[in-house]
DNA sequence: ACTCATTAGTTAGATAGCTAACTAATGAGT
DNA sequence: ACTCATTAGTTAGCTATCTAACTAATGAGT
């Protein structure tokens, strides 16, 4: 009982949910790079973690966003370092709590999220080009049910 | 033109493959790791090289399983390496091409295959305890069908 | 008001993937 | 038979992630 009997099938999703990833990380990665397109520069990680700042709201802790992105604290410290190397966050004390930092986006740094995020857009369309858009997204509900069940998981179990 | 309306839903597609891919290798290390349960101490992409050698067939170049695993050429040198060193495979020279180098798994490498996958198999199966599969396996169809779009455009692109 | 477990952030060191560039062997075109 | 583009495998160096362990601040329990 250790083992389903759909384990082919779910050993199957994992390696191309696997493969997946390291492709459009390849494509993300070289749109972002050195781009000649407004490529701004940056790690994805990085403008993930811009792009959730803007759109939702910054001035958050870089514990706080280590747990949203589901990433460790030093891999957040090494993002928000590279982000304020380039002038695109500014990290400021918390007046409450002298543990704790805040992150804030510098105008620099909004600039630099739109003309990557159009960059990325342009790159993962060329990547999809073709592809039926609707049958992908059949797969959204079933990931989005294994994320959430694997972030469930997840938390508690070491320190973040 | 350029970005298609659902790109939000694909955007968080993507971003969930990503969470699910690091989680679920951070469980597959932790089961091959350092392993009570006859954990054999091999990473994830050593584990499937080995697989797929046992079950398909063995005597393959390293360079096939690199476009077979959609890995780069180094990183499967890397990995045979390991696996050599572990005495898992064997390396012979191919007869009729002397830049060649044929793969094949050893008898120690089987019974540390078959240990890894069961440690493997139970983790997983720890892991997705309370999950709907049939709702799981919904996202099947539309991942593989993503996974063969990416691999397609990717062959061809680079060198390997 | 002390003590001590918890939390925020960092530092140090390891690992697995990548690209670029190299050597050696192959084979196609002249 | 030469030349040269291609292919197999390796080496060197980069990047992003991780875990483990540390310091400093907090706050709860006594």
């Amino acid at each position: 009982m250790t083992t389903p009997p759909d384990s082919s099938a779910i050993r199957t999703l994992f390696q191309n949910i696997g493969i997946i990833n390291q492709l459009s990380g390849a494509v993300a990665r070289r749109a972002l790079g050195s781009g000649s397109a407004g490529g701004a520069n940056m790690g994805t990680s990085e403008l993930s973690v811009l792009g959730r700042s803007i759109r939702i709201g910054d001035g958050e802790t870089p514990t706080k966003l280590a747990r949203l992105f589901q990433l460790s604290k030093p891999s957040m410290t090494a993002i928000i370092t590279k982000l304020e190397r380039k002038g695109f966050v500014e990290l400021c004390a918390d007046a409450d709590d002298a543990r704790s930092k805040r992150v804030y986006v510098t105008e620099a740094g909004r600039a630099a999220h739109a003309a990557a995020e159009g960059a990325l857009g342009v790159a993962m369309a060329r990547e999809l080009a073709g592809i039926d858009v609707a049958a992908l997204l059949t797969a959204a509900p079933g990931v989005a049910l294994l994320k959430a069940h694997m972030d469930e998981r997840r938390n508690g179990v070491d320190g973040l």
